[in-house]
DNA sequence: TCTTGACTTGGAATCTGTCCATCGTAGGAT
DNA sequence: ATCCTACGATGGACAGATTCCAAGTCAAGA
């Protein structure tokens, strides 16, 4: 089952057939689709689904802090599932291929005070680039 | 003077009002607009300046390393003029403020071999979020 | 079963960015 | 100083991603 879908329904979610196949689509690991991308795979099951709810759901999944909004590439945004699990992104700067990694340290304790500027840093996102072993 | 401008004419760009224009505009420390903000602002010295100039000078800029591509929010790509001093960002999650910062340590050395996927990883950006002062 | 407020819909609107045909001009040649 | 021409500028059309909105639908508690 759906571990999201599970999650979403204990924080008391109304639960319809839409916000389900939403949920479905998003499910496992190294998943990173577009807006765009979970609406076609979601019409596949809901012919009828549209992108506005596609839209409105994925953007409440984020506020719940269930999935996590990732913007590599200045185009679409993507979304991926994996919230509960810290990890940063690899992506190909050919093909556009993401892998999530587990990069060892924590970056946020790179940042000494006087180069906080008075910000409360709480959240840190680290994106590694290069070519992926099919771009070369 | 504009260090940016110099850099330019060094490189043998064909030097028009529009460019100037837009590479003083782009002037300075912690300088992070928009296509749109450097279009307003160029506007008022040069009123005739088109949207379409400002996107290609802002393309020929990046491609030739002398201004960096953020994209921060997902929404609109901000050019940062301190391309030759290496730096990672701080950004407001309230109001989208943004600030160069230099965190210690080398990020690209805690990505283990067998996090990399075969991939040839060239870089790395690390983007701090957090409240500013203003925002509490 | 009824009721109601939350959810969905689809199309229009917005925002960001690119494309293209045409016109203008910087800067080397004369 | 003037002429040429290739490179740059223009603006309007176009495209992609996302948001907005008014109207219709439905999940779930009473």
């Amino acid at each position: 089952m759906s571990d999201l879908l599970e999650r979403l329904r204990g924080r008391g979610w109304r639960m319809t057939s839409q916000r389900r196949v939403v949920a479905e689509v998003l499910d496992g690991d190294h998943v990173h689709l577009t807006a765009d991308e979970v609406h076609a795979r979601a019409a596949q099951r809901l012919p009828e689904i549209s992108r506005a709810t596609v839209y409105n759901t994925l953007g409440e999944m984020v506020s719940l802090g269930e999935v996590i909004e990732v913007a590599t590439d200045g185009r679409a945004k993507r979304y991926d599932p994996n919230a509960h699990h810290p990890h940063q992104h690899l992506v190909c700067s050919t093909c556009g291929t993401i892998r999530d990694v587990h990069p060892t340290g924590d970056p946020l304790a790179d940042l000494p005070a006087e180069e906080r500027f008075g910000f409360a840093v709480s959240q840190v996102e680290v994106t590694y680039r290069g070519l992926c072993p099919s771009c070369v």
